[in-house]
This record gives C-alpha cells, structure tokens and sequence, in this order.
DNA sequence: TTGAAAGCGCTACCAC
DNA sequence: GTGGTAGCGCTTTCAA
C-alpha cells in the first residue's frame, strides 16, 4: 500500500502540500493540486484510515448496535441506517448482541478503542448506563432510555390500534402476549392495548412472555391455547410470535379469521407471506433507521435546535387474519 | 481516556514497561508487573486499538461482506462466525453489499483501510478478482471463487436428494425454480437436481429467477403456476422462495402436499413457522459460519497442511409440504 | 530487567 | 503557497 510519503515524492511536493490537497484545505496552487491528484492515481493511493483516526480521534465508522441479528426487524432497521450514512460518507459497522449482556459491553469497547464518530443503540438491556460517559453521541433506537437521543414507534397508539381494530372486527375474548417486560417498547404496546380495552370494557387476558426469539414462540403458543381455549381475538407481541401462533393455531384447526382474528407488530418482510398473510400494525422500521440515522449526524455535527426524540407513527396493515370490517358497522 | 503514558506514571514505569506487560512479552520483574496491572486498573486503562493497528498493521477485526441481511440464512452464518472468532479474541464487523455491486467494494476498501486481519465474504459479484490482490486472507463462504479458500454446502448432493424426495413420494410433473445464475451454488442445486431427473427420465420444467428477494419471489410464484398449472411438485431455489410458491398455491386452493409438493432449501428459522411447515434441505449454515471462521483463522496464523476447500453436507428436513413415504416403497 | 527513542501514516501548526 | 516537523498512542529495537 502506497502511503502519503510515497505520493508526495511522485508529485515532487511535500507530505504537508499533499495531506492539504487530500482534505482540501489550505492554501494550494492549481498545478500543485494537479500534480498531487495525478500521483495519487498514478500510485492508487488511499488514505490510511488508522492513522487518520489515531490523530483525529474519529474514524468514519459508525457502530450499531443490534440485539438479535436473527430477528427480521433489525435488519431492516440497519438498511435504512446505512442508506442515510453511506450519503455522508460514513460506514457502518454492526455488531449483534445476540441478547447477551457481555457482548454488548465489548462492542461498546471495541467501538470506544476503534474510535467510532458515533453509535446508534437497539439493545435492551435493563437501565445500565454505560451510555452515559461515552465520548461518541449516541442513539437510542426502538429504545429510550432516559433522556438520551432517540427514535422509537408509538407503541401506545399501536397497542390501542390493535385492539380496537380486533373489536371493531367481532372479537369478544381476546387475549394478549406481553412481550419482554424490561422492553419499554413491548410494555408501551401492552399499555396501549389494555389501557383501550379497559375503557372498553372488553374482557381480555395476558400471557406473559420474556423474549421476541422464535424457539420460544411456539411453546408461549401452545400455552395461550391451553389456557385460553375460547380466545377469539390476539394481540402478539410482534410478528415473529405471531407466525407461531398462527401456526399453533391452525394446527388446532381454528378457522382464521372467522373463529379466531390475530394481529401481529412490526411488520416484516415475511408477514404477508404466511398463510393467511398476516394483519399487523406496521413500524416503519427502514424509516426508523434513516431518523436515528439523521439525528446522529447531527448530535455529531454539534448541530442544535433539533429534536432529539422522535416518535414515529404506525400503522394498521390489515391482511387475512382479520375479518373485514362491516359495512356501516 | 486513559493513555499508556498515564499507565505509567502512575506505576512509576516506562512506557515500554507497561507495553511488554500488556502484551505479555520480555522480561518484566513480578514486582513491576504488580504495579503496571494495579495502574491499568486504577485508571481502568484500554489500550487504544487504533494505535495498536498503526504500529502493527493489524487489527482484532475481521470483517465479514453479507449480499443480503434480510435474507435470515446470511445472520445464521453470521452468527457462527461471531462465536467462534470472539473465542479466539476478534471482533466482527458487518457489511451489508444489499446486492449492489459498488457496495461491495467500498467496503472491501473500508476494511483495508481500517486493517482488518482478515475477511469474510459471502457475496455473489461476478467473478471479479478484487479479492486477488488483498493484503489479508480472504475466505469464501457459501461460495467459491477460482481457488480461494472456502466453505460451502454440497449443493448437488441437494439438488439430487431434493428431487429424488419429490419423486420418491409421487411427484410426476417437477418445476424447478432455477436460482441466480451467477451463483455457483445456486447453480449446483439446480445441475444437481436435473441430472437425478433425467437420469430417472422423469418429466420437469424450469422457470429462470434472477435473486432470492422476498419482492421478486411472489411474482415468480404467480409466473409458475400460471405457466405450469398442473405441476404437482415444486423444487424452489430457497425457502424464501418457497414461502412465496407456498403462498400462491395456498391462494389458488391448491391441496398441500395432497394435490402439490414443494421443497425450500436452506431451512431458515421461519420455515417451519410457515403453514404447512416446510420440508426443505438443510444447509448447515451455523456451522459453514463456524467453519469459515475456522479456516480464516487458521489463515491469519499462517498454519500450513490443512483444507482450504470445505463441503459441508445437507440434510433433507421431513416437514408437511411433502407426503409421508409409502411404507415398504 | 528496564528505559530511551524511533517510527507506524497522517494532520496541523509554524516558518519561510 | 509550500515545507519542516511535532505528535496522535502504541510497539519494538538497542543500550544500559
């Protein structure tokens, strides 16, 4: 790999005229310039990016942070992230927690010792706050915490959605999965969901559940039927859970959605095709990652007078696993 | 954050000292060691990476080039490398290419420029060699490429077991869907298949596909049956595929695996999820991830006398979208 | 057994 | 406008 000094003497200038020339400051003559651009591509030289970060302490990485790599929803959430950052020249660098705590302390190191410009955040982990005293801005993503930056979807107005779009559509028992309880997002939902059949006095029940994997989703499915028989309406924590007990319960030959409606969260890629194509309230999750996105740069531009808390709408995405609403119902 | 230099005024040491503690090299008295580990705790000191990666040229990142993160196989092999490199004291770092070829080779770039000590790469350009000429070893996984080091599944001995399981229980009229042509692999499942068939003379068709999108797979799936509508056993180029075939037939009444039989291959996470679950042929792809980690590893040490081409075999996974095998058949 | 110092590739200050 | 050079934090000779 050629370096600066092996462009500066091609060019017959100094490493000083050269560095100028790269990062396009200070003063430089026309033809020094032309010289200088015809060594770098003549050598194809490009910049050292370790020894840049070293003296400027910032790289033009930025680190992400995903609880589970497996979970569709993630994924989508880091194609919108890139989309935005790799416009502002910046790279993105993912590392998967994998849902474990010590991964996620050591990513967080490895991004400090890297020299990351900044991180964005879609861990779950309880209220620790390695966070706080972090050189880099940081981002929260389908996450808050405190009152650090953040763009997360309105989970309250979607735990609400969901439930009056199953009574609206005949549902009389319905039964709700909980979803992770240390998981803001997850209890905004719940909240929403039981805060509107409350009010509606609709009668409901809860299973409680503690993650969003899929090896668990089956046996939080065959629970729900056992103790729930009757149900004719759930709400599952996301669409993952969801496609299990879609599945559970046509295994137990439940008609969908004539005896049974099911409504999923997220929205992922494989909803619509499941069979029947799932309802669910959709976040915009490559939105989600192009806002956190956006708000980082600007915490790393030392922009101000921006929002730093960004709620993002959702959506009922009706499919077949709801009945369709009546005429003047 | 703490320096070496801080290190070592607080253990009243050189900096040279506190450098051969940290890496556990020349002689340093047990006394004076004592002091230099008491320092680095005290000022809970991390060495800078990046400035370790300048002198050295090397990092503890290995980087790993992914065609397509939505697609659940590809965080299933990521998620075998992470465990078997993290073991050995690397971090991964993630690039998503999204199938775009320029991608690609930024951030082959970004990972030279940032030094990584090796690579990963499962994406599906063309045969171009960018590859050749990397000053870190480079392993190809899901993949091959002339002669590099790589780990892939036996994707002819797929294709073969998958048609011969087709036909073994009662298939007549076979569809293949082809998969990318420029995917070696892909390629072997579909040369695989169609060299079982006719050696058994049975009767087949084929419909070209030119990804594995979620986006595209519906429209193909429409395209199939309406092209072949009495085909009675479908081959589909992966499960995200045949979720889409599965969808479509389902839609059109189609009785499954009575009146239809289709197989997936890779067995993603939500294949069984799916309604009927999905009989498919497993590749291995948690541990093709640990594999290729295996090997890049053994590559970065320079180890000599050990396979540097690595076949992994597939398995068929027995669901519900084929028949049950006639006893004594 | 330890320390001084050179140097990895780059940027930015200061002189000219 | 341009060049010399200190220094980012670390590792590794070479001397002592």
């Amino acid at each position: 790999m050629a370096t600066i000094k092996d462009v500066a003497k091609q060019a017959g200038v100094s490493v000083a005229t050269v560095s100028r020339v790269l990062n396009d400051n200070g003063y430089v003559h026309g033809n020094t310039r032309k010289l200088v651009i015809e060594a770098i591509q003549q050598l194809s030289y490009k910049p050292n990016e370790v020894a840049r970060s070293l003296f400027k302490k910032k790289s033009r990485l930025i680190g992400l942070l995903l609880p589970d790599i497996r979970n569709p929803f993630f994924p989508e959430l880091a194609r919108g992230i890139e989309d935005e950052i790799q416009e502002q020249g910046y790279q993105l660098i993912i590392g998967n927690i994998d849902e474990k705590y010590p991964k996620e302390m050591d990513y967080i190191q490895t991004f400090q010792q890297n020299n990351v410009t900044g991180i964005i955040t879609a861990t779950n982990l309880t209220g620790r706050s390695h966070y706080d005293d972090l050189s880099s801005p940081v981002v929260f993503l389908d996450r808050t915490f405190n009152d650090h930056p953040s763009v997360f979807a309105d989970g309250i107005e979607g735990g609400r959605m969901a439930a009056s779009e199953l009574v609206k559509r005949g549902s009389k028992r319905i039964t709700i999965l909980k979803g992770p309880a240390q998981l803001q997002t997850a209890q905004d939902r719940f909240n929403g969901a039981i805060a509107w059949l409350r009010a509606e006095k609709v009668d409901f029940s809860v299973i409680e559940t503690s993650s969003f994997s899929f090896s668990d989703a089956e046996m939080w499915a065959k629970e729900l039927f056992e103790k729930y028989p009757d149900t004719d309406g759930i709400l599952a924590s996301n669409d993952v859970v969801a496609a299990a007990v879609l599945h559970e319960a046509l295994r137990l030959g439940k008609a969908i959605p004539e005896d049974l409606q099911l409504i999923g969260f997220d929205d992922i890629p494989l909803s619509r095709l499941l069979f029947p194509p799932l309802s669910t309230i959709r976040q915009p999750a490559y939105d989600m990652g192009k806002e956190a996105a956006k708000l980082l740069i600007r915490l790393i531009n030392k922009e101000t007078h921006f929002e730093k808390n960004i709620r993002m709408p959702v959506m009922f995405i009706e499919r077949q696993t709801t009945r369709k609403v009546e005429e003047n119902g």
